[in-house]
DNA sequence: CAGTTGACGGCCC
DNA sequence: GGGGCCGCCAACT
């Protein structure tokens, strides 16, 4: 299994209505200083349709600009149709943060 | 082959 | 509290 397929894995398997840090990404994928390979992982994201990347959010629940499908607003917005809400241009991450047991 | 960059995170000032 | 610097791994030039 490649580094990059444990990622994704990882982004496939956060729960709908649901948001995780690339920290925290990385760290269920197996190691914890990958957060910037997981920005590259998701930036080549060769499965847009089944990697639900929006859902993955920074440390401080902002959202990139630089995001693949088009902006930050996009990005939001479907996080917002996973029923997930905003404050500030933030995720509420007390609320929504994908708390995983241990993985 | 070596240097630089990048959708980040954490610590220091 | 806000801003800046360093470190981690993999890919790109």
């Amino acid at each position: 299994m490649n580094t990059y397929e444990k990622i994704y894995e990882v982004v496939k398997r956060i729960p709908k209505g649901t948001v995780a840090t690339y920290g925290q990404v990385a760290r269920l994928a197996g190691n914890s200083h990958w957060a910037r390979v997981v920005g590259y992982a998701l930036h080549v994201n060769p499965d847009n349709g089944e990697i639900p990347c929006y859902r993955v959010v920074s440390k401080d629940g902002r959202v990139s600009e630089a995001f693949a499908f088009g902006g930050a607003n996009i990005q939001r917005r479907l996080l917002e149709a996973d029923g997930i809400e905003f404050r500030d241009d933030c995720v509420i991450m007390e609320k929504y943060q994908w708390e995983t047991p241990f993985y």
